[in-house]
RNA sequence: GCCCAGAUAGCUCAGUUGGUAGAGCAGCGGAUUGAAAAUCCGCGUGUCGGUGGUUCGAAUCCGCCUCUGGGCA
């Protein structure tokens, strides 16, 4: 597609303001870039838009997702191609906004076509690796796909899982798949691209404060409501940040203060993740704003 | 006021019989092609409270001082 807008920016940089502002001015369409927020849970958590945001100007790919499931960047990428196709968009821009670095990298370069991978090997794969430990099975992957195994951590386990599934589903090396690059979703020469690098002294200060403020609109409720889904701690939304913390305190196995401290901590760990793909990953056509607002 | 115990990295602490110091957490840098709020890799950042002494050499031993905690008054 064309006439794109991209917003990239680590958590609680105010992307999502900036994104709604432009939205409100071009009568374009928010669209969620955040692997977290496509969740239908957690929406005080994961700092998903409110009511009142989602009023204000169309939002697409907000909590459409159970989390139950495990969503991908591949299922986004058929979202978003879904999304396009409808036509819903009509010619005002699209503005893409998250966190998710591989998401605009999948938007802009494409993702390989690789197939999907049965649950049944996923699963397989994944015990394989909580019994062996990710040294025996990269062992493996040397002799099964050597160009893969050399560009992956032997301790990677995540991703020595993910090259053995992708061979045994498809019979074809990752390495192989990954040279054959996708189809790119949004036209790079005709988006814009923003991507926002704030001050790592304020965004912290911006972390503690949006989380307390977490705290105050329920997000304790919020976690307590998720964990009485009874789900595979494994699964995504169970990752969010904060649920681990909050759900420890609950049970009374750490003090609230602690609990708030540690998600505070993790919250800045994430951002600082962010930024450093954000500053390395990201091509020299993004437009770098150091603060929004 | 007296007695005792502390004072070492941003925090919590370790440091044998004297050889200019190291763990965890925090922090910083990096990787990143369907779990990416995931997964993985690298880096110690220091007036060892201050000062004087003993010694070839002091975080370590001795004196004095300062601060903190506890006890006795």
């Amino acid at each position: 597609m064309k006439n794109a807008i991209l917003i990239a920016g680590p958590t609680a940089s105010g992307k999502s303001a900036l994104a709604l502002r432009l939205a409100q001015e071009t009568g374009g369409t928010v669209v969620n870039a955040d692997s977290m927020q496509v969740y239908g849970v957690l929406r005080v958590l994961t700092a998903r838009p409110d009511e009142t945001q989602l009023a204000a100007a169309p939002h697409r790919l907000y909590g459409h997702v159970d989390p139950r499931e495990a969503y991908s960047t591949g299922r986004w990428m058929r979202d978003v191609e879904a999304l396009i196709r409808s036509g819903e968009l009509g010619n005002r821009p699209a503005i893409f906004v998250g966190g998710t670095g591989l998401y605009f990298r999948a938007l802009l370069e494409g993702l390989s076509a690789m197939p999907e991978v049965p649950a049944i090997l996923r699963q397989r794969w994944r015990n394989a690796l909580a019994e062996h430990g990710p040294n025996a099975l990269h062992e493996l992957l040397v002799e099964r796909d050597p160009v893969a195994a050399g560009a992956i951590r032997p301790s990677d386990g995540q991703r020595i899982v993910r090259a053995m599934e992708v061979l045994e589903a498809s019979g074809k090396p990752i390495s192989q798949w990954q040279k054959e690059s996708g189809t790119p979703l949004v036209e790079q020469s005709s988006a814009q691209l923003m991507v926002i690098e704030p001050d790592r002294t304020i965004l912290k200060a911006r972390i503690d404060q949006r989380f307390d403020a977490m705290i105050e609109e329920g997000a304790l409720e919020e976690v307590r409501a998720i964990a009485a889904l009874g789900l595979d701690d494994v699964l995504p939304a169970m990752k969010a940040i904060g649920v681990r913390e909050l759900l420890a305190a609950d049970r009374g196995e750490t003090g609230f203060d602690e609990a708030i401290y540690r998600a505070k901590v993790a919250t800045r760990q994430y951002a600082k993740r962010q930024s450093t793909w954000f500053r390395n990953q990201l091509g020299p056509d993004w437009q770098r704003i150091s603060m929004s607002q």
